[in-house]
RNA sequence: GCUCCUUUCGUCUAGAGGCCCAGGACAUAGCCCUCUCAAGGCUGUAACACGGGUUCGAAUCCCGUAAGGAGCGCCA
């Protein structure tokens, strides 16, 4: 069932676990996400902390949030802070304290003194630029490009004077010259890898920090941490994960390799192709429930219809759902999301998502009523401004398409028009009917001419509630200019 | 180069040998509703990468090919 379970198997020649392909994450899990702090959330990221969180919400499990900022080079505490913004936009809440690995040195060391004490790892005295040399070398002559042992059986004295070469030694995970390692992925299914093919490691740098591989994998068994759902990139370099839990004689959660999210054209989400950061969307105004919904069925078969709030989605979750293969990433798609997470918000919602964009100066009242009434018609906030113009400013002039269509109507409808809203005023029921007495029209003739005229536009929210926002009196003013007593 | 992963409508996916001449959603086309748009309802177009097997029968199992992706880092 735990991955290092089959492994130590595997790796003392007992038989694999039975090929249960499929198997199941923990009754009760306890997930986790840990970003590095190097760049912004984007959709892959997000998807992954998502998922973890459905798992372990939907399974009163834990959630746990750890900082994986080991690359001090890399790593800004800003990033940090925007993730965790970023993850709280979204709705994603965390149990217990943050972990964060730059202050886990101490931990690191003692484990790492431990493997090196049971043989399990060497000090290796290679520079990058040696390891750098040997690898071309290797890869020109067709070989993979593996460590190629040169530290690996250095005694004492050979130590001793690479040292006094001004060497800092990195440390290397010693991997066993045969076996396998075997687990089961919770989306791929039973996997095996030869211990041959998998290169010695380093665990700790030169400059005595820990790698990923190790911190990672300590991390998550000292913080009980029993499935971890991540990217498919992990996949082949999980049996290391394996090899070095079982080393230190700890459990390894049970993994699952989500499938990347690819762009368009099914090439890895670049910044060209589209590749928005949380910070990015969410400033273009998507809501976090649009995002969250069609994160779901990137790369989970949903047994969940339309849109769901984030317990739906952690209750329908389920590790045997993932899609296997890639997943491409279709704006399209998340619009329809947004427009459907857009028609669901209630006012006060709508209102506060949309403040941002409104005019500046609008009374709670007023700003209300705008909202109400065109929040039908739109997907963005930045579509707010065109019907601000309508109602609060001047209309653009006319396109010509428009204006012939203007035209067509003539000054004699538009002047009974104005005429209308000067009895009747934003009665707009009783206006239009005035009009259609007046000049004989209905239907698209009387509607298209009026809408224009008044709007600017040929589509919109309906014109009832629209004129009352407007005005009678700027209304009339429009009309006007079209009509033959205009100055 | 080696190892690994993946391949069903344009997109997300259902499908674990007969229930599939392949279902749903988004997108798209048309119709209805409607002054318009949005929303809603109805209808349509559209897919099992390719080639071999196994089987009475394959989208589903096996082999191969092709294509895409990942890993082999003192990056995570």
């Amino acid at each position: 069932m735990y991955g290092n379970f089959s492994a130590v198997l595997a790796l003392y020649g007992g038989s694999m676990a039975s090929p249960q392909a499929g198997a199941a994450a923990p009754v009760t899990p306890t997930t986790r996400f840990a970003p590095s702090p190097t760049g912004e959330l984007h959709l892959g990221n997000a998807r992954t902390a998502l998922f973890n969180w459905l798992l372990a919400r939907g399974r009163s499990g834990r959630f746990l949030l750890r900082i994986e900022d080991t690359d001090a080079t890399r790593s800004r505490t800003e990033f940090a802070t925007r993730i965790l913004d970023d993850l709280r936009w979204l709705g994603l809440d965390w149990d217990g304290d943050i972990v964060v690995q730059s202050a886990r040195g101490a931990d690191y060391a003692t484990a790492l003194a431990k493997l090196e004490a049971a043989g399990r790892a060497y000090p290796c005295y290679c520079t990058p630029l040696e390891i750098e040399v040997s690898r071309r070398s290797q890869l020109a002559a067709g070989r993979p490009p593996r460590y190629a042992g040169t530290c690996r059986e250095l005694d004492a004295q050979q130590r001793a004077a690479r040292l006094a070469e001004g060497r800092q030694p990195t440390l290397r995970f010693r991997v066993p010259d045969r076996g396998r390692v075997a687990f089961t992925d919770l989306v791929h299914g039973d996997q095996v890898f030869e211990c041959a093919d998998i290169g010695d490691f380093v665990l700790r740098r030169a400059d005595g920090s820990a790698a990923f591989f190790f911190s990672n994998v300590l991390d998550d068994a000292d913080s009980g941490v029993t499935v971890v759902l991540r990217g498919e990139d992990h996949l082949s370099n999980t049996p290391r994960q394996l090899l070095i839990a079982e080393a230190l004689g700890l459990r390894a959660p049970a993994y699952g390799h989500l499938s990347l999210i690819t762009g368009a054209d099914g090439s890895p989400l670049s910044k060209r192709l589209g590749a928005k950061t949380l910070r990015e969307l969410r400033e273009t105004g998507y809501l976090p429930i649009a995002l969250v919904n069609h994160l779901y069925r990137l790369g989970h078969s949903g047994e969940a219809e339309g849109l769901q709030d984030l317990d739906a989605l952690a209750r329908s979750f389920d590790t045997t759902r993932l899609v296997r293969s890639p997943a491409r990433f279709d704006p399209a798609q998340l619009e329809s999301w947004q427009k459907a997470a857009v028609q669901a918000l209630t006012p006060a919602a709508a209102l506060e998502w949309l403040r941002p964009a409104l005019p500046a100066g609008l009374d709670p009242a007023a700003a209300q009523g705008f909202v109400d009434v065109i929040r039908h018609n739109l997907m963005l906030p930045a579509e707010v401004a065109a019907w601000s113009a309508v109602v609060f400013g001047e209309l653009p002039p006319p396109a010509p398409a428009e204006a012939a269509l203007l035209a067509e109507a003539g000054p004699a409808f538009f002047g009974a028009a104005a005429d209308a809203l000067r009895a009747h005023g934003a009665d707009w029921k009783a206006v239009t009917a005035a009009v259609a007495a007046a000049t004989g029209r209905k239907g698209p003739a009387l509607f298209k001419p009026l809408r224009l005229a008044l709007t600017g536009q040929l589509q919109g929210p309906e014109l009832a509630p629209l004129i009352v926002l407007i005005t009678p009196a700027r209304a009339i003013a429009r009309l006007e200019r079209l009509s033959s007593r205009a100055p």
